[in-house]
DNA sequence: TATGAAATCGTAAACGTTTACGGAAGCCAT
DNA sequence: ATGGCTTCCGTAAACGTTTACGATTTCATA
C-alpha cells in the first residue's frame, strides 16, 4: 500500500495525493477530502524510510536515559510522568518519542555517537549530565538539536532544563536551621553527575547565609539509592559529634537510611531530622513520613518539549527561537521525617 | 557524507563500496580493506532511510512499555536490567532497541498501531499483557514478528515469556502453610492485566492442595503501588477473621501495606505474615525485610531478545525458529516479614 | 477578445542505499 | 586457440516519498 497503490485507485497523479496528505495549500478542496478518505478507508500511511529519505528527518525525537548505578532505580516513577509530557506535546506535531537507554556496558558518548551517526532522530533530550559532558560538545559540533534535563558545569550556550538542586538545599538547609539544628549533614552521589556539587553549592551557601561553619566532614558520597541511603546512614552515626539532621540529594535513599536508623534504634523525625529529596510514591508511606519536594513532572516535560522545539529551525514558526537556561521550582511536602525537637 | 562520496574518494563504484561494508562475498579482499579504512576514516556511516527504504527493514526493534498507573512505579528498576540484557543480544546483530513508551492517555492498541503502520520497527517487545490483548491479534494478523512478555489468557499460537507466578503463588502458601498459616490472603491488581489472575489461579490451587478452603473475602484488590498496598491493609484489618498472612503481587505494594499496620500497631512478621512478590533495591532496606522472590532480569532479557530473532526470518541461521511459550522462574529470598509465630 | 493572474495538477528528479545482472579479466584444461 | 570457470567489479534499477517546475484550465479584467 503504497502512495502509487493511492493514487492509482483516486486515478490521479502521486504529486497530488502527496501535496494533499501534507496538507499543501495548491490542491482543490475537493480532491484533497477524496484523497483523505480514501487514504483512511485503504489505510494508508506514508512510509517513514520514504520521506526521511527525500525529507532527511525522520520525524523521531530520542530522550537518552541511562541506565547507570545512579539513575536506574527511579522508583516512584520520574521519566515516565516526564515521558508523558514531552509526548503530548510532540504528537501534536506528529513528532515521534522514543527512550533511548543506554546500558552500563556502554559509554553514553560512544551510543550517543551511534545514534547520531545514524541518523535516527531529529533531536535529543539528554538526561544525567555529567560535570564535564561530552555529549554536549558532541551535539553542538554536530549541530544536532538537543536540551539537556540537568546542566553541566559550564552551563554554556547550550539549552538546558535543571531541577532546582540549589533552592532545594537552601530551602531545606534553612528549615532545618529555623527548627534550631546546626550539626546539618548532606548525601551527595559519588559520581560524576553534576547535579551533585550544585546540591552541594546550595548547600554551603544556605549554611554561610546562616553562620553556619562548613564541615567537610559532614558531606556524605555514596550510590543515589537505597544501598547508598544505609550506608551513609552508618557513616552518619559513627562521625562525632553526630549530626542532628541530613539532607538527602535523592528521595531513594531515605529507605535505605531509614532502615540503618532503626538498627540503632534512632528514629527518624525524633531523634534526626531527615529531608529527603523529591516526592514520590514512596514517600507518604514511609513511617514516619519524609518531608520533601515536589516536581510538576508533566510540566516539566512539556517545557521540554517546547524549549527543544525553539531550537529546531522547522519549528521556528510554532515555537520561535528562545534561550533556554531554566531551573525548575520545587515546592516543599511537609512531612514527619524533620518534626523532632532537639 | 555519503557512499557516493566514499566511492569516489576511493575511485571505485558505490556498488563495490556497499558490498565491501556489507560482507559480501564478491569483493576481493584488499580492496575491501581499503573500503573499511577509509569508511573508518571519513567517518562514513550509512544512511539508515536508504537502506530502510532499499530493503524493507530498519534494523530496529521496539520494546513497548504502557506508563499505566499500574506499572509505572516499577520502582528497583524492572525494566532497566530487562532492557540491558536485550541490547547486549541486538548489539551483536547490529539492531538497535528503542522504549516505545505508550502514555496513559492513549490507549496501546492505538499506539501500536501507528507504530507498526509507520514500519519503524522490525521487531516487537511487548510487556503488561492483559487477559484479552487485542495487540496479540493484531500483530499477528500483521505478520510483525513480536514476543510477548507476559503471558494472555488464551496463551495460544505466539511466543511469550512470563514470570512464574502460579509458581510464586503456590510457593508462598505452602511456606506460609508451613509456619502454620491457614487464614492467607492475597493481593492482585484491580486491573485486567492477565498477571492478576494467573496469580490468582496458582493461589487457589495451592490452598486446594493443602486442603483449605478458598475464601473469596481473602481476595483484595487494589492498585500494584504503595497507594494499592495501604488501602489493602485496611480492607485486610477490617476483614474478620482478620488473615494472619498476606501474599502480595506486587512488591511495590510492600511499604503502604507496612506503613497502613504500623498505624494500627501491627508488626509485619510478628503479627501477620508478609510475603511479597519481586526483589528489589527495596525490599532489603524495609523493615523487617521483606520475603520476596528473586528474578535474573537480564538473563530474562537475553532469552526474550534470542527468542524474538527465533521467529524473524532473517535470523534464522542463527536462531532456528522455536516455538516460545516459556515461564521464567523465580527463586525464594528469605526476609523477615513472614518469620514471626503465630 | 486578448491578456494576465490564480488555481490546480502532472512530470520527473532526487534522497542514499542494495542488488540483480552482465561484463571483463585471468586462469586452467582441452 | 578455444571454451569454460572463477573472481571481481561496474551499471542501473528499485525502494517510497517530496517538491521544483511547468503545463493546463479557469476567470476576471481591460
Amino acid at each position: 500500500m503504497s502512495i502509487r497503490d493511492l493514487a492509482r485507485h483516486l486515478d490521479i497523479s502521486i504529486g497530488t495525493v502527496s501535496r494533499a496528505l501534507n496538507g499543501k495549500t495548491d490542491v482543490n478542496q475537493e480532491t484533497r477530502e477524496r484523497v483523505l478518505e480514501a487514504a483512511k478507508r485503504l489505510g494508508y500511511v506514508p512510509n517513514q524510510s520514504g520521506r526521511s529519505l527525500r525529507q532527511g528527518t525522520t520525524n523521531t525525537i530520542g530522550f537518552m536515559i541511562e541506565s547507570t548505578i545512579e539513575t536506574v532505580d527511579t522508583g516512584g516513577g520520574f521519566f515516565m510522568p516526564v515521558f508523558e509530557g514531552v509526548q503530548s506535546v510532540f504528537r501534536r506535531h506528529h513528532l515521534d518519542l522514543v527512550a533511548l537507554l543506554c546500558g552500563t556496558d556502554e559509554e553514553p558518548a560512544e551510543y550517543l555517537n551511534r545514534v547520531v551517526a545514524r541518523r535516527f532522530v531529529d533531536g535529543l533530550i539528554i538526561s544525567a549530565t555529567t560535570r564535564h559532558d561530552p555529549r554536549i560538545d558532541f551535539l553542538l559540533e554536530r549541530k544536532i538539536p538537543f536540551i539537556a534535563l540537568g546542566r553541566s558545569e559550564t552551563a554554556g550556550d547550550y539549552p538546558w532544563i535543571d531541577l532546582d538542586f540549589e533552592g532545594v538545599a537552601a530551602t531545606a538547609v534553612n528549615r532545618l536551621v529555623g527548627l534550631g539544628h546546626s550539626r546539618i549533614a548532606i548525601a551527595v552521589p559519588a559520581s560524576d553527575i553534576n547535579l551533585g556539587y550544585v546540591f552541594l553549592d546550595g548547600y554551603k551557601r544556605a549554611l554561610a547565609n546562616k553562620g553556619i561553619a562548613f564541615n567537610p566532614d559532614y558531606v556524605f558520597r555514596s550510590y543515589a539509592n537505597e544501598e547508598g541511603g544505609y550506608q551513609i546512614a552508618s557513616a552518619v552515626l559513627a562521625q562525632k559529634p553526630t549530626p542532628t539532621a541530613i539532607v538527602l540529594v535523592n528521595e531513594n535513599m531515605a529507605l535505605g537510611l531509614y532502615r540503618r536508623f532503626y538498627e540503632s534504634d534512632i528514629r527518624p523525625g525524633r531523634d534526626i531530622a531527615v529531608i529527603g529529596f523529591r516526592e514520590s510514591t514512596q514517600s507518604r508511606f514511609l513511617s514516619p513520613t519524609l518531608t520533601c519536594f515536589r516536581i510538576s513532572l508533566r510540566d516539566l516535560g512539556i517545557k521540554l518539549a517546547e524549549s527543544l522545539l525553539s531550537t529546531m529551525p522547522a519549528f521556528e514558526d510554532h515555537y520561535p527561537h528562545e534561550k533556554v537556561e531554566l531551573i525548575w521550582p520545587m515546592e516543599l511536602v511537609a512531612g514527619e521525617s524533620d518534626q523532632g525537637k532537639l
